[in-house]
DNA sequence: TGTAGTAAACCTGTATGACAGGTTTTCGAA
DNA sequence: TTCGAAAACCTGTCATACAGGTTTACTACA
């Protein structure tokens, strides 16, 4: 694994790239097939490669995959809890916020905007609003220009779908979660109007919102 | 893959346990032992378990290395570049100076502090510098005790050791670089008083200026 | 009864060959 | 020049074999 990793680096590959089929790479590497293929599950694990049947292996674009099953694995091992989980989140999403109020193009705010209001469109669809609770975060991320917090942000995402149901039904009412709603609505226009300072506290409040109403879940 | 994985929630392994062999695992899941083998490779590249020769896998604990060579990889393949690394870093390394001035222990005061001296005291030897550095800053991950924040703190000391060097250097003298150190020092200090908000502050200076370091250098 | 040593059983790591099915490239015809 | 088909390339899975490492069980001795 670490000899196609070098290789890949000596060769400056690109996300696209293809790399030598494994035939080849057991030739140029002097070992079987077999440790081949190991090495490239290895590395597909990682999504540092793509792999495809009949295909050759291609260099990968950053994905959060990889980060998510790790994630997942401190929860499910009892390493990690939900709460360490929200304030991680909490640290890097409001900073996120306030370098997407300086970053975002106006394409971007239109995303970030248009996923706050499905939210309020799609109260009696739990399901929907979830899905653009996940990416409305993921927008933000977006725009904040740091692949880093996109990675670590994204990584949450399969937690965060464990976690959401619970925090939904927590609230004591419609109106809870219309005010829930309500803040994604604000942090929205605060990026949009480019105002990282009441983005990033505004961040911060929706966090502390959701803290407590898994707190009241009696999920932390 | 996944059904090794879902294995390992279903009979809710910890880290240290072991899994079926092979061979067992082969059968259980009706598929052939080179399909076991690379699915364990991908587990292992993870990090999620560990191999050894004549050993079965076990569940492993959680570990920054699987990180560590995505953000690499990152890099490498111009996906991600040392400015938002460090931002990153900042971002989150001002969030756990503040909790690990709240939670630390003793032993973790006394450890902070120790590496936060060794750097004073070995000012002729770089490389020695910079491994306290870096163990300075995971110390301080681990006292914050969110495991979360020291995956990926930790994911970020590879990329470290090839820009810390730089930085460095590009200090324009001795007394910088004690200044520099200083810093550190007053960092471990405000965490053994108890004092988050000025942990926090300090360490935020302290990226401030190893990110104008790396400016200075070129690299950013 | 407890301990130490050894052998057997278990286990992984690597290699090889075979074959099925998917993808890419090449060549010939229109 | 374009399109289609065939050939070449390519991966994914299976099975078998063997080398070398680890764990377990058993026996002998104190």
């Amino acid at each position: 694994m670490t000899a196609i990793a070098r290789l890949m680096r000596e060769r400056d590959l690109k996300p696209g790239d293809r790399l030598p089929a494994e035939a080849l790479l057991s030739k140029e590497l002097q070992v079987s097939r077999t440790v081949i293929r190991e090495a490239l599950r290895s590395l597909a694990a990682l999504n540092l490669v793509r792999l495809g049947a009949g295909r050759r292996p291609t260099v990968a674009e950053l994905d959060d995959g990889a980060f998510s099953l790790m994630f997942e694995h401190g929860v499910v091992t009892d390493q990690i809890d939900i709460q360490q989980i929200y304030d991680a989140r909490r640290t890097i999403e409001t900073r996120t916020a306030a370098l997407a109020a300086m970053r975002r193009s106006e394409a971007e705010c239109r995303a970030i905007l248009s996923h706050a209001q499905a939210m309020e469109d799609q109260l009696d669809h739990p399901d929907a609003v979830m899905e653009h609770d996940i990416a409305f975060h993921i927008a933000i991320a977006r725009a904040s220009r740091n692949p880093v917090f996109v990675l670590i942000i994204g990584a949450f995402q399969g937690i965060t779908r464990q976690t959401w149901p619970i925090g939904w039904k927590s609230r004591a009412s419609d109106d809870e979660r219309r005010a829930m709603n309500a803040l994604h609505m604000k942090i929205a226009e605060s990026i949009a109007a480019g105002d990282p300072k009441a983005s990033s506290t505004l961040m911060g409040e929706h966090f502390d919102q959701s803290i407590k109403a898994l707190l009241n879940a009696g999920l932390i």
